[in-house]
DNA sequence: TGAATATATGAGCAAGTGTTCATACGAAAG
DNA sequence: CTTTCGTATGAACACTTGCTCATATATTCA
């Protein structure tokens, strides 16, 4: 046993228990967690904020067309594209040699409005 | 003029102008953009989010209490609140020599419903 | 005052991220 | 077939991030 597990722990001893409880008793499984986090780490990013933006104003749009919209390049639209077709946020269909993104669904736009609000209003 | 502003942006020629024009228009002001994205990108951390839930949970928290909710080392708490409260998104009170923390308003549980019903749902 | 406790914070590091560059893939046109 | 156009993707890179460790600050108690 070279390792103590609760090292660096907490060495304080007034911990309000009834509080811990009720904060370890809520606590979303992890696999939960990890949706939600991965969910929003996603949208925390300002090209894909943009992207998912377009998306939702336009309805649908080609890779070009959001290269041309943003001002990006195709390559890097195209990555950011692949991240959120693989969380199913986009989904894509070929017309011809173009490829047309639009959003999965209406939850994205109801918590980017979501989001929106708070960071608009609370803070000046 | 040894750069082409240009250079990898969009080589192609059919561009759907209305569409593009469509999202130009609605585009966030930049401030606003990465308000935004800060906010979700906070959010976005599992480490952060457990710790949010928490205090959704319990209400008010300590350091300490935090650290052994979660498990986690008090330092490694500590840094994640100073980020949340550089946000706002928590306030904190002294209280001997502990410090209580709490979320600062509701916005962020509303945004914690509304992206955990989304991970919860559609995906399965 | 001095010791002990609870928290904050700077440095350092391994792991992750977003872009560019080069290139491969797929569909349509010649 | 070959070429061209739109898109996808792997590699490489600079940059960021979340943790640990060590230490500083702040508050209470002896």
């Amino acid at each position: 046993m070279t390792k103590d597990p609760d090292a660096g722990r907490c060495a304080c001893s007034v911990v309000h228990e009834g509080a811990v409880a009720k904060a370890r008793a809520a606590e979303l499984p992890t696999a939960s967690l990890l949706a939600v986090s991965e969910l929003l780490k996603l949208l925390g990013d300002p090209t894909r904020l943009r992207i998912v933006g377009a998306l939702s104003a336009a309805g649908e749009l080609c890779v070009c067309d959001l290269s041309a919209a943003l001002d990006m390049s195709q390559s890097a639209i195209s990555h950011q594209l692949a991240m959120l077709r693989r969380a199913r946020l986009v989904r894509y269909r070929r017309d011809g040699k173009s490829a047309v993104y639009a959003l999965d669904d209406g939850h994205v736009g109801e918590l980017l409005a979501v989001a929106t609000a708070h960071a608009d209003e609370g803070k000046e």
